[in-house]
Order: structure tokens, then sequence, then C-alpha cells
DNA sequence: GTTCTAGAAC
DNA sequence: GTTCTAGAAC
């Protein structure tokens, strides 16, 4: 056979050699690679995860197979994907043999350049850019084991700036056909830090083999008394002026103990600014709080108070103290939140904010502190996972590791909450009503409770996945084990697809969901909370999502909000700017004609934002439109334009359609399209107005009318599918219903006539 | 919003 | 076998 004549008559001296990358995306592997064959003096090949499979995304096991047919045709091979878990690189490890070297190249270059780059570059095969790029490098490097000879590789060269990446390239760039390369550990600066954290996280959840030393304790069945915890008997609050602050590496990972249990401290919610009735607060948290921790191990939950004298404090401590709650696992502490470690030595790796409805930083209180402490990592982090949040709801973000919150009190995540608001001094205020109050605040908590849960379900997964062990808890973290082992398969592939985690395009994703956005919203049912199974996600998911309540807009579904924030940018794409309003083309146009008139008011989201205040804009709108309509009229007669809004729009930021009637075009393509032009869906400018001026709110019809049978705009016949619809509506040319010839719906060519149906 | 594609419909 | 849609993924 060939390939067995190419082995024999390869020099017998010759060795090849697997280069396995270690490094997370926008560590500059593909470069790497890149740099290394572009003036190499040996056969390289490249094998890249991302596009094995005809240029697109495969799958491990098709990456070993090319190596392998790569060696067997004596070239050297670079394994180019992110291998930076001990596992993943196993199975390329074995690649190696008595005529196959396998090398490590780590490009454990800062975290912060890798999420920079991985932010900015476009075109990125993998897929993985922009915004979301962020969170998963970060994620990824929590995941972090540099690799150490005893896996089997021969040599491991670390490079930890762009200048030793340079000297490694030419190192390879280098080497002839039968050169070798001496083995062992080259360039690593600091050996044994980041290895251990791989180590200390697994120990971090199972019993402590002996042989690892008296310091490691279990946190499953014993606390760590270096920590300032109130015993069983203790009621007290733990005051942080009474603590000094431990130990904290500087500059470096956060040290994590092996006793560190998942722990979430929460301000009380609603009861400062909104006013909420202290005593049915106090009620609601120890509900809640008893609720969760009967059916979660292994966690603690912390609520937080600034001031001494603190009423919800003293009234949730008695209360939880009537009802027999483990004081180990839910205590009251008086201090900031956003310095539990440094001022506590209480290490809380969640904390949650009491935040406002738009995610904003800044107001006062808890917001603004945790805001303000954890730097504009959160802001980012945050804008990444939602722009705004509904009362009774929750958003987990990961606070990336650059985060001072991060660096200097271990906290991962920042969960913010919005409870219900009692002030008549603040937005949407409910009045005295406390049964929607209670039950808003109800489940403020339970989303709050459920977002830390995905965290800590995350969190386990990692530890499972490793190692491949199985602990027991209660029911429900067995639950989670066995879903985390069979879904750990699919990390990989999603994280190269740039996990659009927790928006809304995520919503019906089965298995794999790390860190949901937790929405509960007022209409969801009670007995989703708490359930972390899959279907809740889903119907968490597919539910918050109603017109006229709150909307999570995808990061594809931004880019009008971004042209009409930023219209200077996008000046080759605008056919008109204004104050009020920019004037575009619709970059897939339904008909011959397709022109957005897109509002410039920041929060003016789409029709369901609309209020007697924006009538005016309205009106500009609407005029701008009627303008270029006209224009394209006195061109062409022939065209007939109709103004109007989508009742559920797909983009964010309130834009005006003015649309000819002909949809003619190759981009109208499924029901949907033809039904959002063609049915009550699309709400007429002119009723808009009308509506808005009379009632203060447009009339909005559900997106279930999209999915309604095919009918002619014009004669009203029903069509079987879209290409008969088109090719029917293109010869079509009875008249309009009489609805759409009333009240100036229809925009015509002042000469022309339009005949009633 | 579009693209991709499995599988239904023809 | 081909056309078309609906749903998932982005």
């Amino acid at each position: 056979m060939e390939v067995d004549c190419q082995n024999k008559s390869r020099d017998e001296n010759r060795k090849d050699i697997v280069v396995i990358l270690v490094g997370a995306p926008g560590s500059g592997k593909s470069t790497f690679c890149e740099d290394v064959m572009r003036t190499a003096h040996r056969p390289w090949v490249r094998i890249c995860q991302d596009t094995i499979a005809n240029g697109k995304a495969g799958t491990k096991s098709q990456c070993l197979k090319s190596a392998a047919d790569a060696l067997r045709n004596g070239k050297s091979v670079f394994i180019d994907r992110c291998n930076l878990e001990r596992e993943q690189r196993s199975d390329f490890v074995k690649l190696g043999g008595p005529q196959v070297d396998v090398h490590a190249v780590v490009l454990d270059l800062p975290a912060k350049l890798c999420i920079s780059r991985s932010v900015k570059r476009s075109g990125h095969e993998g897929n993985l850019q922009g915004g979301k790029a962020a969170a998963v490098v970060n994620r990824m490097l929590q995941k972090k084991e540099l690799p150490k000879l005893g896996e089997g590789f021969s040599r491991i060269t670390f490079c930890q700036n762009e200048g030793d990446v340079q000297n490694v390239v030419n190192t390879y760039s280098a080497l002839g056909p039968s050169d070798t390369l001496p083995s062992g550990c080259f360039g690593q600066k600091n050996p044994d830090a980041k290895i251990q954290l791989g180590i200390m996280k697994f120990l971090k959840k199972v019993d402590a083999p002996d042989t690892v030393g008296p310091d490691v304790q279990t946190c499953v069945s014993k606390q760590d008394t270096s920590e300032k915890l109130p015993s069983q008997k203790e009621t007290e609050n733990v005051k942080l002026s009474s603590c000094k602050a431990s130990e904290v590496t500087e500059g470096g990972d956060f040290p994590r103990k092996a006793s560190d249990v998942p722990t979430l401290a929460f301000p009380s919610i609603s009861t400062s600014d909104f006013q909420f009735n202290h005593e049915k607060a106090s009620d609601i948290i120890v509900e809640k709080v008893k609720g969760f921790l009967d059916e979660v191990g292994n966690v603690r939950l912390v609520l937080v108070d600034l001031s001494h004298g603190s009423k919800i404090l003293s009234l949730v401590r008695n209360k939880a103290a009537q009802k027999n709650i483990d004081s180990n696992k839910f205590f009251t502490v008086v201090g900031d939140i956003t310095r539990l470690y440094t001022g506590a030595g209480l290490r809380c790796n969640v904390i949650a904010n009491a935040a406002n409805w738009r995610l904003k930083p800044g107001g006062g209180g808890v917001n603004a502190a945790i805001f303000s402490a954890a730097g504009p990592d959160l802001e980012i982090a945050t804008k990444d996972r939602a722009g705004s949040i509904s009362p009774g709801s929750a958003v987990v973000v990961p606070l990336p590791s650059t985060s001072p919150l991060y660096k200097r009190e271990g906290v991962t995540h920042v969960i913010h909450v919005l409870g219900p608001n009692m002030n008549p001094q603040r937005p949407n205020c409910l009045g005295n009503d406390y049964i929607k109050g209670c039950k808003i605040l109800s489940e403020a908590y339970s989303s709050l409770f459920e977002g830390f849960a995905s965290i800590v379900r995350n969190q386990t997964k990692t530890v499972v996945s490793d190692k491949k062990f199985r602990s027991t808890s209660s029911e429900l973290h067995e639950n989670l084990l066995e879903r985390s082992l069979t879904d750990h398969y699919n990390i990989d592939q999603k994280v190269k697809r740039g996990g659009n985690y927790g928006s809304e395009s995520n919503k019906k994703c089965k298995g794999l969901r790390e860190e949901p956005l937790v929405h509960m919203m007022s209409e969801l049912d009670e007995k989703a909370i708490l359930s972390v199974s899959t279907d809740t996600m889903e119907k968490e998911g597919l539910e918050h999502d109603k017109v006229g309540g709150n909307k999570v807009w995808g990061t594809w579904a931004q880019a009008l909000y971004h042209i009409a924030m930023h219209p200077e940018k996008h000046k080759n794409d605008l056919i008109e700017i204004s104050d009020d309003v920019v004037v575009l083309n619709d970059l897939y146009p339904k008909a011959q004609k397709h022109l957005l008139v897109l509002a410039r008011l920041d929060g003016l989201d789409r029709l369901a934002d609309v209020q007697k205040e924006h009538l005016s804009l309205l009106r500009t709108m609407h005029s701008v439109g009627i303008k270029w309509a006209k224009k394209f009229l006195s061109d062409d007669a022939s065209l007939i334009f109709r103004l109007g809004y989508h009742s559920a729009p797909s983009m964010r930021q309130l834009h005006l359609h003015v649309i000819s009637q002909d949809f003619n075009s190759i981009h109208l393509k499924n029901k949907k399209h033809w039904n959002s032009f063609n049915t009550a869906f699309f709400r007429d400018s002119v009723d808009v107005i009308e509506e808005i001026d009379e009632h203060g709110k447009a009339t909005l019809n559900d997106e279930r009318m999209l999915s309604m049978e095919l009918r002619c705009h014009r004669c009203r016949s029903a069509h079987p599918n879209i290409p008969r619809l088109k090719s029917h509506i293109s010869n079509c040319q009875a008249n309009f219903p009489i609805t759409l010839l009333q009240n100036d719906r229809l925009v015509i060519a002042p000469n022309g006539a339009v005949n009633e149906a």
C-alpha cells in the first residue's frame, strides 16, 4: 500500500511532530500556525476544528482522524483548538509514538488580551466574535489546566507575551525535516500556580485524598473555621468591622480555597428605595430562602445590609430562627456587599444586585456600589446579557476575571434582580397593591435563587466532567450531575459557536445551558419557580417575550439601535439623518421600495414603548416616510406605498416601514415575511398616530398573525405557498380592499387612482 | 432579521 | 426526486 511504502522509505532518524496548541480564543493559535507554516522547512498540516468539516466546525474525532492521516503521510501536525483542559488534549497526546513527538505550545497570554481580540475580530472561522466572545473566553479560561510533561508531552513551551510567541514561531519554522527539539518544559515563569487551580477546583467538591495534605478540607461535610461564620446557635450579625481581610494574591487568580461553598450574598430587594413593607418582605425572604435550601444542598445564602440598625435584617433573622433554618446555610451580614471578602473574610462567589430596570449603573445604594466596585467590566458583561429587566426577574451576569470585584473579592457572578416598586416617587409604582407586590417580590427571589442554582450547577459540571466523579447530595443535585455528564460532550462545540448564553436566541436550546438568563415574568406559573428542569428553562425563555411585556434583544437584533444611536458611524447606509430620525433602505427589502424611518430616541425600542409623549415624533416619522414615498412616486407613478409598524418587531428601535405594495423582492421568502406586512400585525402609521392620540397606546396584534394562511393583499385569494402567492401577486391587478383605501392608509401618485374593491 | 437544513408535502 | 416549510442556530 502507498502509505506503507512511504513509511518504509522515510528517514529512520526522522520524527514527525504533533504540536498541540493550548490557548483561549484570541490567544493567537491560528496566527501562530500560519506564521510557522509561512516559512517552515518541514511539511506541516494545521488541523483546525473550526474549519475541519468543509470549512465549518467539525468534531474532535474528525480532527483526530485528519491528524493521524497527516502523520501517516509524513507530515507534522498543528492541533489548532483550545485544548485548555487536560481531558480535551489527552486523545491528541496519544497520537505520539516512536516516530512521533508530541509537543505543547501554550499561548498563555493575558486574558484581557484574548478577550479584546476575540471581541474585536471579525470573520473568525469559529464564529466566535463580538460581545459574546468575552463571556466565552472568560469562562474557558476559568477551566484552564496548563499542560504537564506527565500527560505525555515530550516538550512544552509556554508563551506569556507576544515576544515569547515570536521566539517559538522562529523555533518551529526553522525546524528542518530531520530536526528535533530538546525535551522538557520551556518558558514557564510560574510553574505551579495555575496547574493547581484545576486540582483545587476538584478538591473543592469531593472528599480530599489523604495524600493531599492537612490544609485541604472538604466543603461537603465541614465548614472552614477560618471564615467568620456564625455557629448554629448564634443569631448575631457578622460585623465587618470586627473581621480582618484574609490573604489576597496580587493581581493573579483569586485564591480558591477547598472550603469555598457556593455562596450568594444578596441585599433585601425592594425594601429600601422601593419602600416595600419590611414585615411582608421579611416573610417572603424567609419563605423563599427556606424553600431554596430545602431543595439545593451545599450552598449558602447571605442577606446583606449596610446599616447597623437594619430592621429588615433583624426581622429576617428572627423569622429564620423561628423556622429553624440552618444558620450555617443562611445568615445575615451588616456591611458592604462589595467588600465581603476583604472586609469580612467571607467569600461569596455570587452577589445579587438590586438593579434598575435598564440595568445601568448609577442611582444609589447597592446598584451604584456594585457597578462602581466591579468597574466597566460589569457594565459590558451586563449589556452582553440583557438590555433591561422586568420586575420579578433576574439576569445572571458572569463577571470577567479582569473586574476588581472578581480579583479582589472572588465574585464570579453578579445577578441583577428587580423587585416591585411601592414608592410613588419611582417609576411603575404599584400603589398599595401588596397582592401584586408580594407576588412580584416572591418571583424576584425565585429568579435570583434559580440564577444562583444555575451557577452552582455549572460549577458542579466542571468538576464532574473533569474527573468523572459523582458525589451525592439531594435528589436535585443528583439530577444535575446526571445532566452534566451528558451535556459535557457538547461543550466544545457550543463554546466555539460563541455561546449566545442567556439571550433570546437560546430559548429553545436543549441540553447545555450555562448560567441562563433567568426571567420569571409575572405571567409565569408559580410552579416553574425553583424547578431546574430543561423544560422549565425553555418555558422561561419562551414566555418572557410577550407583546407589551419586557423584551430581551439578541445581538443580531440591535443593528438598528446602533444606527439610531450613532448614525455618524453608518453614514454610507443612511439616506437621511435628522435630530429625530434617520432613514435607510431596508437591508433585505421585501418590495421594490422598502425604507425604514428610524426613531433616534433611546429607550423607544418598539411600538409597545410608544406613549402620548412620543406623538410628535410619530408624526415626524410619518411625514418623513410620506416625503420619501412621494419622491419615489415622482419617479414611478405606478408604485403604491403603505406606511406602518410591526406589532412585535424583530429588530430593536422603533422603525416605520415605508414599503411599496408590489412585494416584488427575492428577500420575501416565507409566510412570516408576507404576513408581517399583510395582516393586522402590520399597524398603519395613520392608525397608530390616531390611537396614541386618543388612548395613549397603540393596538398590538398577536404574533400568531404571522402563521395565518397566505392571502393576496389585493383580491384576498388564498394561496398554498409562497412561490404560488408570489406568482399570483405579480399579476393580480384587483382593487385593494376598502379598509386599505380609507384614511390614507395607501399612498399613491397625485394623479393615480386606486379603485375600491 | 437571515441562513441552514431535515423532513414534510407534493 | 424536487419543492417548500418550519424550526434551530446565529
